[in-house]
DNA sequence: TTTCCAGAACTGACCGGTCAGTTCTATTGA
DNA sequence: TCAATAGAACTGACCGGTCAGTTCTGGAAA
């Protein structure tokens, strides 16, 4: 195994670990043990539990933002863009549940964490937010819709993903989800 | 300063301690000091820190619901029946904004915590569901709403809360807040 | 031979929980 | 009204377990 594979193996098994349980209960001989390396290898590899945690939280978040930036394809109605950008964040959260649920967890506090990585966390959020806020300005710009405040929306519409995820319970796909989705943020419950 | 109005203020303190901080990063000490009382003083009102933790938990959600529990007006329209509900969780959260990133935190995970107080939290948290899904499924008999999913799109509003308390940043009031979320779910952006 | 790493073994800082000692409070009766 | 007493409530110094972080060794691989 190379040194490369192995620093990955470590990150995986810590998210699925973090996302399962409380900081303080998850051990980094537990870590160790589940990545089949030396707890001793773990830290040539983080100074300390503190980076690996938010190591672990960065690649999650960097990974789907680099999918979020690559649009690539633009140009299509205002509408499909948006329904492009759900599915990716969607089909993104459904293939890593670990991650989601770490970051679900992580989103829900401001303090704490060495300032550096605060600041980077809040750094990609807002990355997030922009990609999905420049398509509903685009959206707003064209006629097609009517955001009144597009930094708050595209947070609303962004949580709205996280909602999905949580409560349909592994009962919906990503299709149906999408769907739901986009409906309610398109077109509202009233009749 | 009475026994009961103590506990409350130990409660108070660890609340918004917890709301800042990781569990690990919080110490008994500093909820002690931050309260006024002896650490010993804790151990006599909660066995450890972790059922501490919860009463925290539980001392704040069970105030909402009885809020939500409490209609005792009903039979506005559809609308107003849920703008109604929709008022009385943000203006809760407003007030209580330490219990708002604490409940906020802990929806975010599904593990953890001894058995009895996941599945208290777990019924607490239905108990709200319910009160949102019994306004949809009215408004939807009676011909207001288009709700497919009761349960799932209930979840999804409570969470727009969520979101708009997050996001909004402390710049919007109460009634714009309000405002905001209804219209969103109400008739979504589309123009 | 040399390099690398798993994992056992170790260390000590840290912090949850305890309890002996002290203070507060309610009750009694003179 | 106040002294005396019981025991409830509170305190914080202390204890002991835990676990992050480090070191070391034996053995595999190159």
């Amino acid at each position: 195994m190379g040194k490369h594979e192995r620093k990955k193996q470590v990150i995986e098994e810590a998210a699925r670990l973090f996302s399962a349980r409380r900081f303080d209960e998850v051990l980094m001989d537990d870590i160790a043990q589940q990545a089949g390396v030396g707890k001793g290898t773990i830290y040539t590899y983080f100074a300390d539990k503190e980076e690996l945690y938010f190591a672990v939280v960065f690649d999650g978040i960097s990974r789907l933002n680099r999918k979020l930036r690559s649009p690539a394809d633009r140009r299509g109605d205002p509408e499909q863009e948006l329904e492009r950008m759900v599915r990716a964040i969607v089909s993104f959260f459904s293939q890593n549940r670990f991650f989601f649920r770490l970051m679900s967890r992580e989103d829900g506090r401001s303090e704490s964490g060495k300032g550096e990585n605060r600041k980077r966390w809040h750094e990609e959020r807002r990355i997030q937010l922009e990609a999905i806020e420049a398509v509903l300005r685009e959206g707003t710009e064209a006629g097609a819709f009517a955001v009144k405040n597009p930094r708050l929306e595209a947070a609303v519409l962004r949580d709205m993903v996280r909602s999905m995820m949580i409560h349909s319970g592994g009962t919906l796909g990503v299709d149906e989800m999408v769907a739901t989705i986009i409906r309610i943020f398109l077109r509202g419950v009233r009749q």
